[in-house]
DNA sequence: CGGAAGATTCAATAATTACTGAAAATTGAG
DNA sequence: CTCAATTTTCAGTAATTATTGAATCTTCCG
């Protein structure tokens, strides 16, 4: 493993963070290394850098294909399979948000919607059920905003982040609003 | 484990979306049934109810106040340790998320922080360092924001995220009050 | 205090997950 | 079509993580 120092840092840093979610030390080390790669790199590269077997990198690389995380590319004249990620972070950010929705939030939601159908037998089950409709709810609040988020293009969501502080004054303007009387023109930088 | 079948389906559900995390099955599944329990269990009942030792549950519970998910209790005359979930479900989802902010990303930063300062020696490292710098920005907005809105309370919150697909409409509204120009009185329920 | 109820720790082991090398499958150039 | 380059699969093994029971520690009642 020959990488430069600041390279190494990133992708054992990553490989640790990996083991924390769900993905594994591998694939956390490959996308890094991807991540920071000026070009697209083929599967012997990655498992020369970061000293695993081919096969382990193989495996590595359908796990990020089928999180969309990853791009393949061919180098003319060469049959090997190059791959990269999103130039634009966002891109990468989006898809991995999407990927969890449908993972774990979706297979949840349906859990919840199915469970919430049968009747109560007992007031623990009516407890229960409460409980889940809670959070049924508080999850579609969260999804459905994300949804609409979602849709912004990058310019948009940026703006909208850095709004931050300010969302309170915007939420009190918009109260003004749907009442539907504007106040003084003193705007106070929105 | 006698479980009503809708609570053991949702405390089986998330044993396993607990595995996807770093989260292990056993904490995944005392926190699903504590969350649905209409009383504080203590650490026998859990044991008992999801069929783990009592070490286990021990262990889990240890985890869990780890995190600050779980609240602690005792009934009068009864030396043992009752536990529960807030009651407030959004106290749940923020906990949760500034935790996994200080476990997860707050450390990244710090990585991201420390490798940005070394001088590049090369033109892959200068790349790495652009990749990485791209990332910490990133990072920041979108924490910067999250410590924001964590300000709000619940209700602001909600209504924020209910905000949603209007969110285009309130930017552009934003626009024309940093222009410091209102439109027609025209408002179109922002 | 003494001791019993309760909680925690920890070393042993069970279960799961990660990783590998060899073999098989696929691909594309000639 | 053939064959060599490349990728994928998979059964075996290594490594990690989860779980347990026994031992230890803590608490507080009498």
């Amino acid at each position: 493993m020959t990488l430069p120092p600041i390279t190494q840092t990133f992708v054992l840093h990553f490989g640790e963070m990996g083991s924390r979610w769900g993905i594994n030390r591998t694939v956390g080390q490959i996308y890094a290394l991807l991540f920071l790669s000026p070009q697209p790199l083929n599967a012997d590269q990655i498992a020369e850098s970061l000293g695993f077997s081919r096969s382990n990198v193989s495996m590595g690389l359908k796990e990020l294909e089928s999180w969309r995380l990853v791009q393949l590319q061919h180098a003319p004249g060469d049959r090997r399979e190059y791959f990269s990620t999103p130039d634009d972070i966002w891109t990468i950010v989006r898809t991995l948000a999407e990927e969890r929705k449908r993972r774990e939030v979706d297979p949840t939601l349906t859990m919840l919607r199915a469970v919430l159908m049968d009747t109560p037998a007992n007031n623990a089950e009516r407890h229960a059920q409460a409980r889940m409709t809670e959070m049924h709810d508080l999850i579609e609040l969260l999804t459905g905003w994300f949804d609409d988020v979602e849709q912004l293009d990058n310019d948009a969501l940026i703006q909208l982040l850095n709004l931050g502080s300010k969302v309170r004054k915007v939420l009190q303007l918009k109260e003004r609003i749907k009442v539907g009387a504007f106040g003084k023109k003193k705007s106070k930088r929105a």
